[in-house]
DNA sequence: GACATAGGATAACGATCGCTATCTTGTCAA
DNA sequence: TTGACAAGATAGCGATCGTTATCCTATGTC
């Protein structure tokens, strides 16, 4: 119907997103996600209701993201896509742009610090990310490959946290490279003996 | 000299890195920090100068303590520290603890948002503590054993981050056992092919 | 061409933000 | 006992916080 109204709220969701992932929850205004947004506060509350709202909004629609790269990079890149992923996910790109970053990244320690509502958004999210990163993994039973799936995610999330902050970027690319083999290897099947 | 002051700049700075772990560096005002300590924010900015300088303050200590506990783990639990290193930091008091939480998990999301001041000072203390960790690591060559800490930092780190954000503690516990185990592994010469 | 509707702007609320200037109070030396 | 000093309290700065109530205005209908 309205295609104004929707493309303002696009426009809202995406600066909402983009400020939190880049300041935190807590690190920035209600006021500046508008102006950010080309609005002024008041169409916020007429389409989030609250500021809660807005980051439960940019949470789904960030986590939404990865739920359909994962399968993505899976087509694309067949049995080598953790490696790709990896590469990207640590890449300088994604490391320099905070506010264009994975959801699962930037948005989980604001998560940590949430109420019930916002744990169970991110958990059932995550549960399907989860499993769609282990239906790409090789070897093992299903258990086996959901235990590395959360060990390649845990790896990816805290290493990306690492590099971004460090101020040498010689450094960051140091780690950078050690995480990527330690995501690879979290990924295969570590008791198959696999090696690269 | 004054045993007095001295406790109170130890009540503020065990005040403020309580807050900022919790809360983070925007999520937490001066007045709140300084009422935690038992003082008002005039005593607090007589002894950190600004907001800043507080949160380099508890970022330095919160650091310190990592760097304090690694050794002890390592001399305490041979060869089997990292396990039990890694069952104390996906544990459930570790878990439920955000005020007392290690300050590489709390505190780095917020040190990527930082100057170029604070993240020095991350990657000082950082370099320290993979320093120390690889040091405890077995086999391989120096470069090899970093790569190692690094990624047991980093899987360590983002496994923290994760099980916190869950709202079922079934399932954070579920994650929390393949992190242990992806720590474990990231942490032994993958490809000399240990198994637990 | 008058009118209803809704998307969004504006203004303002009390509270809190980081920070500073000034004042009070407790302590110790002389 | 008095005077000096310093630790900390108090009060207040302008700005911004999240939120609400009210107003404007553009659009589409009859």
């Amino acid at each position: 119907m309205s295609t104004k109204k929707e493309q303002t709220r696009e426009r809202m969701r995406d600066a909402a997103s983009r400020s939190f992932r880049s300041h935190g929850y807590a690190g920035v205004g209600v006021d500046a996600i508008a102006k950010a947004a080309g609005v002024t506060s008041g169409a916020f509350y007429a389409h989030f209701g609250s500021k809660d709202g807005a980051f439960r909004d940019a949470l789904e629609q960030g986590l939404d993201e990865v739920i359909g790269a994962i399968p993505q990079y899976q087509s694309e890149h067949g049995a080598d896509w953790v490696r790709a992923f990896a590469d990207y996910y640590l890449g300088k790109a994604h490391r320099d742009d905070l506010a264009c970053g994975c959801a699962m990244t930037t948005l989980s320690p604001e998560v940590a610090r949430s109420g019930p509502d916002v744990k169970a958004l991110f958990e059932t999210k995550m549960k399907k990310i989860a499993g769609l990163v282990a239906d790409g993994l090789p070897g093992g039973d299903e258990e086996q490959r959901l235990s590395r799936a959360w060990s390649m995610l845990g790896i990816l999330i805290g290493g990306l946290t690492l590099v971004r902050s460090m101020k040498s970027n010689r450094l960051a690319e140091q780690i950078a490279k050690s995480i990527r083999r330690g995501a690879v290897d979290a990924a295969a099947s570590l008791r198959a003996g696999e090696d690269d």
